[in-house]
RNA sequence: GCGCCCGUAGCUCAGUCGGAUAGAGCAACAGCCUUCUAAGCUGUGGGUCACUGGUUCGAAUCCAGUCGGGCGUGCCA
C-alpha cells in the first residue's frame, strides 16, 4: 500500500504528464488553507514559470486530463493557481479502512532493501554513560528501529571508544597509584589474573584524575601516548589491563543501554578495527595515498567539485600511533567489505563535522568506501537550563543511571499528585512510573529536530502537560482502556465507515502515518514521527470529547467508532515504537 | 583568521530544494468533569520571522552584505 499523498500526487503527476509537462510538479501536500480543501497542489505555479505561460491556465488544463475524479467532493482552482481539492467521504472512509486491513498499516517497504550499518558513535570505555550519550542512543535507536521496518537489512553497532589515548591515559594513572601490579612489569611472564584489579566506579574516578593530570602535565601526556602507542602495538600486560578495562566498563554500559531499551548488533569498538590497520595502511603507503607531513603520515584530501579545502587526515602520528580516523577508515573497510554496506550512518554529535568530512573524503578518494554512501548523522548540543551544556546542580557530569531515577521519582509525583494509578498494585505504580519517566526523556529528546541544540529541563518534560512523552502514553492507554471496556460489555470494533463532520479530522489524520515514518527515514530525523504521534493524541482525544462511544445506541456507528479507536492503537503502538518508547497497559 | 550551525510569540521550538491568512507547546486569561482516564477538551490575547539590500507575480524560506550567538579549527575522541 502507498500514502495517500503518494497517491494523490501520482494522480496529478499522471495529469501533468498528460498535458506534456513533467510529473514531478503533481506534488500534493496537505492543505495549508483547511477552509479551502483538504490537499492542495502547487504544481501549476512552478510548472508555469519555467514554461513562461499563465499559471491559471496550466492547472485548467491539468484538471481537465485528471483521473478519477470521481474520488473527489471538490476540485477547484484558486489565486494564482492554486488547486485545491477535497476528498468524498466515501472514499476518505475506504482508504482509511484499506489501511485497517493492511499489517502495515498502510506504510510501504522499500523497493531494493539496502545494506544500512548504523554506528552510535559509542561511549568512550571508563567514562560513565552520561546525558550527553543519550542522543545519539536515543536518535540512533530510534533510526535502525525505521530502517528496518521499511525494509532495509540494518547492521547496528555500538561502536565503543576502547582505543584512544584515554585509554594510555588510563594505564598510566593506574601505574602511579597501583605500581606492584604484573600489568606493568616487562619481565613478567605469568598469566595475568583473570580478576579485573578495579571495579567500575573506581574506573569512573580514574579517569577524571588521569585527565587532569595530562591535561596540566606535558610529560604525563607524553608518557600517555607513549603507552597508547605500546598498547596498540600489542605489549601483554596493557592488552591484560585493558581488556579487564573494556569489560568491567562495558557491563555498566550494558546495564544502561538495556533500561533505555537500546540494542546492538555487534558490541564493537574501534580496538576491533586494530587487526586491520598495519595491512591497510601498507596499501596505502603503497598506493600512494600517504605523506608524509610534519613527523605525521597524512592522507591529503583535495577538493573535489565544489567542495572546500581541508586539512589532511593524519593516519599515522609522529609517535607511530593511529588516530582515530584511522580506526574509523579500518572499520569502514570492514564494514564494506564483510557486512557489503550500502550505506553507513555516523550517529555523532555534530561537532565532530569536520572529522567526519576527513574520513569520508579520505575513504572515497582511497576506494576504501567502495559504492558505499557515508552520511554523518549529526546531532546538536543537549544544554541545561541555562543554555549551557547540561551539568548536575554540582557541576558534574550525570549519569545516566541517576537521570532515569529522578525521570522516575517526578513520574511517581505527578502520579501521586493527580490520583493516577492510586488503586493499582505498588509493584505496577512503580513500573508506570519508570516507564512514564523514560518516555519523557526520550520523547524531549526526539521531538527537537536533531541537528538543533536543546535544553534539557526534566521538570519540564516531567510536567506532563501538553506536548510531552506522557501526553502520548496518556492518549495510548486511553484508547486501550475503552477497547477494554467495549469487549466487557459486548461491543467490538467494526468496519470503518464514511466520517462525517465529527469523524473525518481523525480519519485525515490517520492516513498520514505512511508519510511520517518516509520521512523520519528520507531525512533520518524522528522528530518527524513525534510531531505526527501528538498530532494523532490531540486529535484522537477532540474525537473521544466529542462521540461517547460506548453509550451510543446506533451499533453500527458504534463498531466504526470502535474500529477507529483500534486503528488509533495500533498506529500508537507502531509509532512509539519506532520511537523506541514503551506503552503501558494501563496507566 | 578560516569553516560549519543558528537568530521566528514573554519562554522552548516547528515551518526554510519560494506559494495563499507564519504554527505548536508552555506561561496568561475565560469556560468544560452525575458519561469511555480532566496527565484531557474548548475559546481569547500575543509576531518589524535579527537588520539592510537584491532576485521573483510571490521571500521566514533563495542570493549578497551587516549585526548578534554557538561550535569547530593537524598529531584527543
Amino acid at each position: 500500500m502507498q500514502s495517500l499523498l503518494t497517491k494523490l500526487s501520482a494522480l496529478f503527476g499522471d495529469a501533468f504528464e498528460e498535458i506534456g509537462i513533467g510529473s514531478s510538479h503533481g506534488t500534493v501536500v496537505v492543505s495549508a488553507r483547511p477552509d479551502l480543501g483538504q490537499f492542495q497542489c502547487n504544481g501549476a505555479l512552478a510548472a508555469a514559470k519555467a514554461l513562461k505561460r499563465n499559471p491559471r491556465e496550466v492547472a485548467e488544463q491539468m484538471l481537465e486530463a485528471l483521473a478519477e475524479r470521481e474520488i473527489f467532493a471538490d476540485l477547484s482552482l484558486a489565486g494564482p493557481g492554486f488547486v485545491n481539492a477535497t476528498l468524498t467521504d466515501a472514499f476518505i472512509g475506504e482508504w482509511v479502512a484499506g489501511m485497517g486491513r493492511d499489517e502495515r498499516l498502510g506504510c510501504p517497504l522499500v523497493e531494493r532493501p539496502r545494506n544500512v550499518v548504523v554506528d552510535f558513535g559509542g561511549p568512550n570505555v571508563a567514562k560513565a554513560m552520561h546525558v550527553g550519550h543519550l542522543r545519539s542512543s536515543i536518535i540512533g535507536d530510534s533510526l535502525q528501529r525505521v530502517f528496518r521496518y521499511r525494509g532495509d537489512v540494518v547492521t547496528s553497532d555500538v561502536h565503543l571508544g576502547d582505543w584512544g589515548r584515554q585509554m594510555g591515559m588510563l594505564i598510566m594513572e593506574l601505574k602511579r597509584e597501583q605500581p606492584g601490579l604484573p600489568y606493568f612489569d616487562e619481565a613478567y611472564t605469568g598469566p595475568y589474573p583473570t580478576e579485573p584489579p578495579i571495579a567500575s566506579e573506581d574506573l569512573e574516578a580514574l579517569y577524571p584524575r588521569a585527565n587532569d593530570r595530562c591535561k596540566n602535565d606535558p610529560e604525563a601526556m607524553d608518557a600517555a601516548r607513549v603507552a597508547t602507542m605500546e598498547l596498540q602495538q600489542g605489549r601483554p600486560g596493557y592488552r591484560a589491563l585493558w581488556r579487564h578495562f573494556v569489560d568491567v566498563s562495558s557491563a555498566t554500559l550494558k546495564r544502561d543501554f538495556e533500561s533505555l531499551g537500546v540494542q546492538f548488533d555487534l558490541w564493537l569498538g574501534e580496538s576491533d578495527a586494530n587487526p586491520r590497520i598495519p595491512a591497510m595502511l601498507e596499501r596505502l603507503e603503497g598506493n600512494g595515498f600517504i605523506e608524509e607531513d610534519q613527523g605525521a603520515r597524512v592522507i591529503k584530501l583535495p577538493p573535489a567539485d565544489g567542495e572546500k579545502e581541508i586539512e589532511p587526515l593524519i593516519v599515522v602520528n609522529r609517535e607511530g600511533g593511529v588516530m582515530y580516523g584511522t580506526t574509523d577508515l579500518a572499520t569502514l573497510e570492514q564494514r564494506v567489505n564483510d557486512l557489503h554496506a550500502d550505506l553507513v550512518l555516523y550517529v555523532v554529535d555534530a561537532r565532530q563535522g569536520r572529522h567526519f568530512d576527513q574520513v569520508f573524503r579520505a575513504a572515497r578518494r582511497t576506494g576504501i568506501a567502495g559504492n558505499a554512501i557515508l552520511e554523518h548523522v549529526a546531532f546538536g548540543t543537549m544544554n541545561g537550563p541555562d543554555g549551557k551544556p547540561f551539568k548536575t546542580r554540582e557541576g558534574g557530569v550525570m549519569k545516566l543511571g541517576d537521570l532515569i531515577s529522578m525521570a522516575t521519582v517526578q513520574a511517581t509525583e505527578r502520579m501521586s499528585e493527580a490520583e493516577i494509578a492510586k488503586d493499582y498494585p505498588g509493584e505496577e505504580q512503580e513500573l508506570i512510573a519508570r516507564t512514564v519517566g523514560i518516555a519523557a526523556v526520550k520523547y524531549a529528546d526526539l521531538m527537537n529536530h536533531r541537528t538543533s541544540d536543546y535544553i534539557f529541563d526534566l521538570d519540564k518534560f516531567t510536567r506532563f502537560e501538553g506536548r510531552t512523552g506522557a501526553y502520548l502514553l496518556y492518549a495510548a492507554v486511553r484508547s486501550k482502556s475503552i477497547l477494554r471496556k467495549a469487549t466487557e460489555r459486548g461491543f467490538s470494533p467494526g468496519e470503518v465507515l464514511a466520517p462525517g463532520d465529527r469523524e473525518r479530522p481523525l480519519l485525515l489524520q490517520l492516513t498520514r502515518l505512511p508519510d511520517a515514518v518516509e520521512d523520519v527515514y528520507e531525512k533520518r530525523a524522528p522528530s518527524f514521527l513525534c510531531e505526527y504521534v501528538y498530532d494523532l493524541a490531540q486529535t484522537l482525544s477532540r474525537f473521544l470529547a466529542e462521540c461517547h462511544i460506548l453509550s451510543e445506541s446506533d451499533a453500527a456507528l458504534r463498531a466504526s467508532w470502535l474500529g477507529l479507536v483500534e486503528l488509533c492503537l495500533r498506529q500508537f503502538e507502531l509509532a512509539l515504537d519506532l520511537l523506541g518508547i514503551e506503552i503501558p497497559e494501563r496507566m
